[in-house]
This record gives C-alpha cells, structure tokens and sequence, in this order.
DNA sequence: ATGCTTGCCGAAACCGGTTTCGGGTCGAAT
DNA sequence: ATTCGACCCGAAACCGGTTTCGGCAAGCAT
C-alpha cells in the first residue's frame, strides 16, 4: 500500500499536506490527469474521472488555492470593502453580513478577505490593489450609491462583482436588494389607516441608490392613500441620532407640524426620540414614527421602535453565493433579486391623539418652558 | 529601453503584472538574483542590492503573494476569526477594530481573511482550514479566555498569534490589552470620593480572562478608599441589555440597596436604565452608574453613560502591527503591552441624593405602584 | 487490411516566485 | 607562482498546481 509509505515520509514535520502527487502515484496516474479529472475537462473517461474524485476524497485532498491561483489567477476569495467614517450607519449590520458571507464562504471553502477604507478614493485604490494581487476573485459592494464608481471600476477591470443594493446603470450588475420602496408605502398606509393625515418622511443619505427608492415608495404609499403631499414635511440626509434630531426638531417647529414620521433609517428616528423627550411628546401617542432597517438599539428605545426589519444575514449569505457563481461564470442578468423587508410594531405608532393643529398647540406653548434649559 | 518592449507587449490583455522575470531582465541578471537581493541575502554584493531595489521601484514590481506562499508557505495575510452568537457584545467594537487591522495591514500590503464562527468548535475548526490551507499567516485573537482553547492550538501547530486581552497560560503568548482592572478601581474611587458609600459591581461573561481582571480591580479599588466588600453586591454574567436588566432588579431589590453600580460591560449597564426608569429612579441623582467599553449608544442613553473608553481602531492597530512582527520572527515576551482606558464622564454619576435606606424606602413606596403595569 | 477519427492519457511546459548548489573571479596568504 | 577562501552571481531544481500537445489504442467506415 502506497499510502503507508506516505504516512511514513510525512511522520515528521508538521502534518504534511495531500497534494495532487500524492493523489495521481495513489492511482498510477500523472498530476495533469488527475488535475483534469477533478476540473472536469471534457478528455477523461468518465470511470477514471469517478476513480480520482473517490481516491481524492478518501485521501482528504484539498487543492492549495495558492498553487491554484499562480496559473488560474483565481484564489477562491470574496473581496468586501467596507467604506467608514462619515456616519456610523451600516456599524450594526456589520457584525451579522459578516456571519452570513462567511458562513458560506467557508461552506465552499472560499474566505473572506475584507479591508475598510475611509474614502471614495482610498476604497477604490484599495480595491485595485486586491485585483492587481489577484486577492481575490470578485467584489461585494455594500451600500450602492446611484452613481456608483465601483462598478464602474470593476466592469472596466472585468472583475465580477455583485451589489448589495441597486444603482442606476445596471449594465453587468447582478444584486441583492431588500425593497425598501415597498416598506415605506406599507408605513403610510399603515399611518394614514391609523388616521394620521399630515405624515412626514425623513431620508437618509442622498448619494444612495436607496435614498432614491425610498423617497418613491414614500410618495407611492401617499398616492395610493389619496394624500396630498407637503413639500415641507419631506426631508433628507438623516443617518444618525444626531442629524434625525435636528430633522425632527425642524418637523416639530411647523406651523402644522406632522402627526406622524416615517424614516428612512432607524439611526436617525432614535434622534427623534430625543427631539420628542425634549419638548415633553410621547412617542407613539402624540408623535407617531417608523423607522427602517431593524437595529438592535430600536428595541431599547422607550417606547421601542416600530419598523422594517432587514435580515443582514441572509443577505450576506445570498451575496456570498451570488458571487461565486457569477465568478464561475454565470451571467449576471441572472442574478438579480430583491425580497421584502419584515414590519416589527414595536409600539412607536398608534392612532393620533391629537390633530396637527393641537399638536402645533401644545408644542407652541410647550416650547416657551422646555427650550430654557437647553 | 527594454521597459518599451515591455510596455508593448502588454498593451493587448489586461495590463499583465510586472513580474520578477521582467525586472531581471532589465537589469540583465536572473531571477533568482532579484529574489535574494530583494529578501536580503547575504550573498548579494551591497551595490546589486540597491541597483535592484531602485528599478524594482520604478518598474513598480511588487511580488505575487501567491507565487511566494506556494513554496514559502507564507501568504501575507492576518486572519481573524470572531465568534458571533451568544451575546453581541462586540458587535459595537468590530467596524472600528476592523478598520484598524485594515489599516497597517493595508499600509504593509498585507491582507486581512476574515471568519466567522458560532461556537468554540467551530472556531477552532474554522482556524485549523485557514492554517491547514495556508490562507493566514497568523491570527489576531479577540476576546480571550481564561483558558483559551485557540492559544493552545495555535501553540501546538506553531503558529504565530497575538491576543487581544490576556490569558492564565502566558506561554508563546504577546498581547495587546487595556488595563480595565484600573478602570474598574478607579470607578469605585471616584464614586467613593463622591461619597458613596454602598457601590455594586456587575460583571460580565465569566469564561474571560477580562472578568477576572475587572472583579480583581473593583475590589482592589474597594481596598484602597477603605471599604468593605459585600458580596451582595458583586453579581456576574451581564453582557446585554436584558441580562444587565435583571441584574439591576436584583441589586434594587436588596433591603439595602447601593446608591451606585459599577458595570465591567456598558451594555448591561444600559440595561439598569430601563430598570431605574421603571422604578422612577433617576440616573445620576437617585442612582450612580459607570460602565466600561465606550459604545456609541451609551452616548444616546438619557442621562448619556459615564463610562471608560476603549479605542479599539487602536487596539486593531497595534495587534495587526504585533502580529506582523511576531510572523516574521519576533519574540512573543517582547510584544505585550497594556494601555489604559480613558474616563469619560457623561453625567450618570454625581453624589447620592438619597442614603441607600432611604433610597430602600422609596423603592419600597414605588415598587408596589409600578410592578403592576409589567 | 487500411486509413481515419475519436477517446483517453502521459509528458512536459508553464505560472511566478524561492532556494540550493556550484563555479568563476579576485585578493590575500603561503 | 600557487593555493585558498571570500565574495558574488548564474543555473537549475523546486513548490503544487494547470494546460498544451502529442501519441497510442480502439472503433469505425471503406
């Protein structure tokens, strides 16, 4: 038995690896035969093809995808660039899209090799050098802007590549989307069912692909409820407690303040919550609100926070496939996709108490005592 | 100039690399040459050395990493694995420890594979692919244990690593760590100096190394302002929210509650402000809290959260750094090194307006009206 | 029986590096 | 003038795979 041999020879050192050597002398053939059989090239009989992948199984063989990639230019890794800074958003998703692009990056034995970059430009750069080592295979793009450079980048290097998040030139695009256009119509329906006839809509980021699609969805849902609407209850750019709080104040200083608000991001409705405390509004029954993407923090909030819950997870681990196979060569016509997000009422909505012009009231009255202290 | 001929014969496919064999043939010497010059070889006359890193520059010829790993085993890359589930702890931490790593990994043209896994044995096998596959060179280790099984077999396939926090078996062992035991000590100063007199400590998860640390750093900072311990008032096990909650209950429901609570984990701490609001208690006036971690959220919490802050995009740098070193041969003894956190008072604390019995008595009133509506 | 595919596999080159080995050159010592 | 050892570099093997090419044997038609 050959194989005992090789037990021998490999006593030593740290537990040598099977290689292909070892595979083709275990079956009296050579390496490039063995190589073509388990890459199913079309020149193998199919029992020989049948007695290499039994031989190469029970040996434990595994291909080094180093050795792979020198000739290939392939090393069986997912590149993600995760962009910072500016605001914290996507920081609580982060841990969970990891899990699930991990998950089945290792279910294929691929990895995961992850850089962050802090810029536009230092993302770009870094992701040209991950190609121009041949690190990695293809890209997942988080957080696609309408005008996305990335892809642009990528298709010009023929990269493969598939976003989370849609974008305006779908040209060799494949992705994953959630269809938050279709959430924030379910919230004004849901709003305007309750009763609430001046509702308001907070954006998040305007470079976002989802910003657009949201806004949309927003007009669709008052649309299809027969609501008018108010320029000035539509604003943008709120991805943080900070900058919701600003957004809510603004609201709230309305001659004919909202009776509810609908956000896009749920960072941002957490920054209500302050504006709310400060002027003395209970959440959920003076004010109204939902937010968007499901985070962690939205069920501490006081009341907990109402909104769409997205499974960041599965939506690495659909990615993560989608990747692989458009690496492997499918078309990415082929790989598109979009599923909804998961309504959580956590309390932060309910029936108006009180119309907009006793809220603008209470609020006017309200404000003389409670801005003092701040 | 044969770096024309170059030029031309790239022109057509995707800009080729520039590999070894082309800065060789510039400079008229073999490939192996270049090879040892450009990895210090002894046997290099000093003016080749710098004649072939000076057109290895401008030519911009950077080594295939893959080409290298194939026979020296190395491939230039950290691998980190972090282990999800159970409790999210971390999850806050993991962006900006990320962007940490990234960052010098980036800077030194390493690359960063990451993984993650949802159980001890997971991870362990998830690392013994990464090893067995030469994908990683070394690993970072969050979150360590008091007995770490990812030291012990990294230890036994030799390969380098570096801890983030400290171990029980220090042997092979380099760290990088915060000092949280002085946190948790000075915690109870500053709460004795505002006068209290009857201070909690909950601790975190009692399988890490930290937990042991902190509890030992509360008592020693008990020793020092001359107070008793009273192991009534030293719970463990709170990472969250909810279990902070419940360990707020408990503590609150004590014959003789303390005026101030110091938390090993700023989650759970957040946790005893539903608990307080529940009970009508005040933060900061009624009842002192301190954390530890620095999340972002502690930040939001009303009163925001005093606690100490832990850099961890620091952290992620200089255990990257750590790591890179140890990989090329540096001694585990000559990289520990341990940092403190930095105090950040936000207004959870300040002297106790009530006495821990009256502060009983008014727990005792309230707790009849406000148990009911839960 | 001959000729011609077709199927199947071995041999060898190749990928881009690293590492071993051996030999030529030169100065210094004998 | 040799001999010897440093010093320095070329040549070639090697790492673990992939891919090209060519040839042998079987199958089929003529």
């Amino acid at each position: 038995m050959s194989s005992l041999d090789y037990q021998r020879a490999t006593a030593n050192r740290r537990r040598r690896r099977v290689t292909i050597a070892d595979v083709a002398t275990e079956l009296g053939l050579t390496k490039g035969t063995v190589s073509r059989a388990l890459n199913d090239y079309p020149d193998i009989a199919p029992t020989t093809r049948q007695r290499v992948r039994r031989v190469a199984r029970t040996l434990g063989y595994q291909p080094l995808s180093h050795a792979q990639a020198i000739k290939t230019g392939r090393a069986r890794s997912l590149g993600l660039v995760v962009q910072l800074s500016e605001h914290d958003a996507h920081r609580p998703f982060l841990a969970g899209f990891l899990a699930g692009i991990s998950f089945v990056a290792s279910n294929e034995s691929w990895t995961l090799t992850v850089a962050t970059a802090d810029s536009d430009a230092a993302t770009l750069s870094t992701m040209r050098r991950l190609i121009d080592e041949h690190k990695v295979d293809g890209f997942i793009l988080p957080r696609t802007l309408i005008d996305d450079p990335r892809s642009a980048l990528l298709r010009e290097q023929e990269v493969p590549f598939v976003m989370f998040g849609r974008t305006r030139d779908t040209t060799g695009c494949a992705w994953h989307d959630i269809r938050s256009e279709d959430s924030m119509a379910d919230a004004v329906h849901r709003l305007a069912a309750l009763g609430h006839r001046r509702i308001a809509f907070v954006n998040g980021g305007v470079r976002y692909q989802y910003s657009r699609l949201r806004l949309d969805g927003f007009r669709r849902g008052l649309a299809r409820t027969g609501l008018e609407e108010d320029p000035d209850l539509v604003l943008s750019g709120a991805l943080t407690p900070e900058t919701g709080e600003v957004a809510g104040d603004s609201l709230l200083a309305l001659p004919r303040p909202p009776t509810a608000i609908v956000f896009a991001v749920d960072s941002a409705a957490l920054g209500l919550y302050r504006a709310a405390r400060r002027r003395g509004l209970r959440i959920g029954r003076h004010l109204s609100v939902i937010g968007y993407d499901g985070i962690p923090d939205g069920s501490h909030a006081d009341p907990p926070l109402s909104t769409y819950a997205v499974d960041v997870r599965k939506a690495g681990e659909r990615l993560a496939r989608m990747l692989i196979e458009r690496i492997r060569g499918a078309e990415p016509a082929s790989l598109r996709e979009t599923v909804p997000a998961r309504f959580v009422d956590r309390g932060s909505i309910g029936p108006p108490e009180l119309s907009s012009v006793d809220l603008a009231r209470l609020l006017g009255t309200g404000r003389s005592t409670h801005q003092q202290p701040y």
